[in-house]
DNA sequence: CTCTTTGCCTAAAACCTTTAGGCGTGGGCA
DNA sequence: TGCCCACGCCTAAAGGTTTTAGGCAAAGAG
């Protein structure tokens, strides 16, 4: 739970919460991470901040903005602890590693991995972290020996992994079936190590 | 656009509408299609229907239910052009048959496609076509040599990429980069069948 | 021809979004 | 020190969606 400012009390005219894009953006992140971020309302957040509902609105454009902000915020972190993965790594241990990173934040923070997920128009998907992203995917391919255009299919397939299997996984999708997800986690990297490291020749 | 009776006329009380569930859902299924999954509402429906919304309530409990109905339908619906793409064929056909029946279908149908990945709560994921999704890319799988668990990591391995590349080129996603997209899939096509073929044995 | 069921309607409460305009309070400036 | 203005949150209000409760008329059964 968020443990933000009351002012309940009968006080007539009590100083300022002190409301900022930013901290409305955290504390709209920290709700989507609690309820889903399909239920991240401005409402919500106001009721939170012991506000009322139109305050925000000088901070926050409308419910659309505020949504695009938390997206951006959840791919900046992401590209964060990506970048912080990848570093000092290579081959394998690297592709693993950036991995997790995708896998673990998604576990730790559904609410804003699904923020991640949010379309972005695309001016906003400009300016976001997803360019870092396909940076670091590219980087780490840097261990394995893929020229152009194979890079970027490289690239587009390793996305395409994360961001399905996690997705899948988070939606309870692997449920009711017999081994174990982080089995088949560790052995669908494997794979995947295994294919960039004898990628298939254009035919 | 749905052309559904129209009743704005003096008539006092006109003859009834004949709404179905079954109507429901698919205009529901429709209406996704046209201004996005998430933007499918009760109002609007009855809106289209020129009935008041209230009179949607007798045929579906309530919004999520309706959801789930639309969703419950895109997964049948993918997985009968699934079953009818895979009749006949094996091997490296056969799973870019079943590949391209996803991606079709989500083009044709984003919004039912964003249905499909609609959190269903575990009693109507059970009752889903998710299952036989579930067998027929195991059935896919019988033109490889793979036994289990790899069979089952294999299933799993191509559902992510198969979802994960389709939502992220439906998003947008890969734009504004250079090899075009249709490259890049069949490529990646190439290189699960080169993966399935020599999996890679467990540690 | 009456009875019951069915099907859509009116009414109403609760909640979310968004805009417009108001008014203290605090910081800046003299 | 004191005045002023911009900032920060508020009230008010309109419009849309969700959901429940209860009503009335038409359609179909006996």
């Amino acid at each position: 739970m968020l443990t933000l400012a009351k002012r309940k009390d009968a006080t007539p005219m009590t100083p300022r919460v002190g409301l900022t894009t930013e901290r409305l953006v955290q504390a709209g992140a920290t709700l989507a991470d609690e309820v889903g971020f399909d239920r991240v309302t401005v409402s919500e957040l106001a009721r939170r901040f012991d506000v009322k509902v139109a305050s925000l609105y000088s901070h926050v454009k409308n419910s659309h903005d505020l949504k695009t902000r938390i997206a951006l915020l959840a791919l900046e972190e992401l590209a964060d602890r990506a970048a912080d993965a990848l570093a000092g790594r290579a081959g394998k241990d690297a592709l693993v590693a950036l991995a997790n990173v995708y896998r673990d934040y998604a576990r730790e923070h559904p609410g804003r991995y699904a923020a991640a997920q949010f379309r972005l128009d695309p001016e906003a998907a400009a300016a976001s972290a997803g360019v870092r992203h396909a940076k670091m995917t590219r980087a780490l391919l840097r261990g394995y020996d893929l020229d152009e255009p194979d890079q970027t299919h490289a690239v587009r397939l390793l996305g395409s992994v994360f961001h399905g299997y996690v997705s899948i996984e988070m939606g309870g999708g692997f449920s009711h079936s017999a081994p174990d997800t982080e089995e088949t986690w560790s052995r669908v990297l494997d794979a995947l190590d295994t294919l960039l490291r004898s990628w298939p020749p254009a035919p």
